[in-house]
DNA sequence: ATGATTCAGCACGATAAGAGTGCTAATAGG
DNA sequence: CCTATTAGCACTCTTATCGTGCTGAATCAT
């Protein structure tokens, strides 16, 4: 499945959001916000949410702060941020197929005969680079210009046009 | 889960094998293998084969002969295919979110308040793009140089090195 | 101190998707 | 005919994700 899980999409969801009220704050750059209220702004399930922003902390892409007006804060500027790094957090970076894998781990069953297992990780690098590319604050709401150091694009903007459906 | 399915990379490995069995007839560009003789060769579930070849064949991506000599050959050169199509074929083209769904179909629940729509979009067609301008050809097994008209590697070839883990 | 609110950690059941198999037709060659 | 092959369908098994419940620890307000 070429598909980000659910827990990911919350976590994205409450990434902008906590990126969208350290922006509005413009005094202290620790602005904490609960998973509560995070899930009453978005229809999104709140225990869950509240899980994934564990996950996050712990990969410390945020800060936590406990007690009573505790919450969750960006750890780093949005742009320092990728969707890489995000994704990594939160489901891992798995191999596209059962070929590449850490050779002495369980690796490809297929062994020397499999002959597309170069090729994929080729493919797959291209695949993250694309997202460690992508910063959080090129998520937010308002339609970022493509005009930034943006490699994977720079030499192919239409590759990230709204081209296919 | 940012991973191909299995049937996927087998129907990869078996779309391989037709090119190198088309590559070695010179003289008719319609040689027909049996998903039993595919089987045979790597360690791959040989009944699910068989079905992956069937959906690759309702999408023309590959040639069905019935009967006693008959098999499966490429349906196209193997620059002719994509592996977007081969992809789109065997799992379809979902969206990376749940988010940009078909509007009218099962949208966002998220709806208007989703901070991540557009920009998810035009992640996902910068994947996609990725799969679509890599051909059958590009999998083979000899290390492909990276110098043929390839967009999103044009501008960064370093975005498909083997950079990454 | 005391209570309220929040995050941390674990564990569990429900749901869905994928993996894999079995069987019966239909087609074509020897 | 007999054999080998694809076509189509349905079914079970396994796995991962989704979602929730509960307990404990930290922190702030009173």
């Amino acid at each position: 499945m070429l598909q980000l899980t659910k827990r990911t999409e919350y976590g994205l969801i409450a990434l902008v959001h906590l990126m969208d009220q350290r922006d509005l704050a413009v005094h202290s750059d620790a602005v904490f916000v609960s998973a509560r209220e995070i899930g009453e702004r978005y229809p999104v399930p709140r225990r869950l949410l509240a899980e994934v922003l564990k996950d996050l902390a712990r990969a410390e892409l945020v800060l936590s702060a406990r007690g009573a007006t505790g919450g969750y804060s960006l750890a780093h500027p949005p742009e320092d941020i990728s969707l890489g790094e995000i994704v990594t957090a939160l489901e891992g970076r798995p191999t596209l197929t059962g070929c590449e894998a850490p050779a002495g781990d369980h690796a490809c069953e297929v062994e020397s005969v499999c002959p597309i297992k170069s090729p994929m990780t080729r493919v797959r690098n291209g695949l993250w680079a694309l997202l460690d590319q992508t910063s959080l604050r090129d998520l937010g709401s308002e339609p970022v210009a493509l005009s930034h150091d943006f490699p994977a694009s720079a030499g192919a903007p239409r590759a990230l046009g709204e081209t296919s459906s």
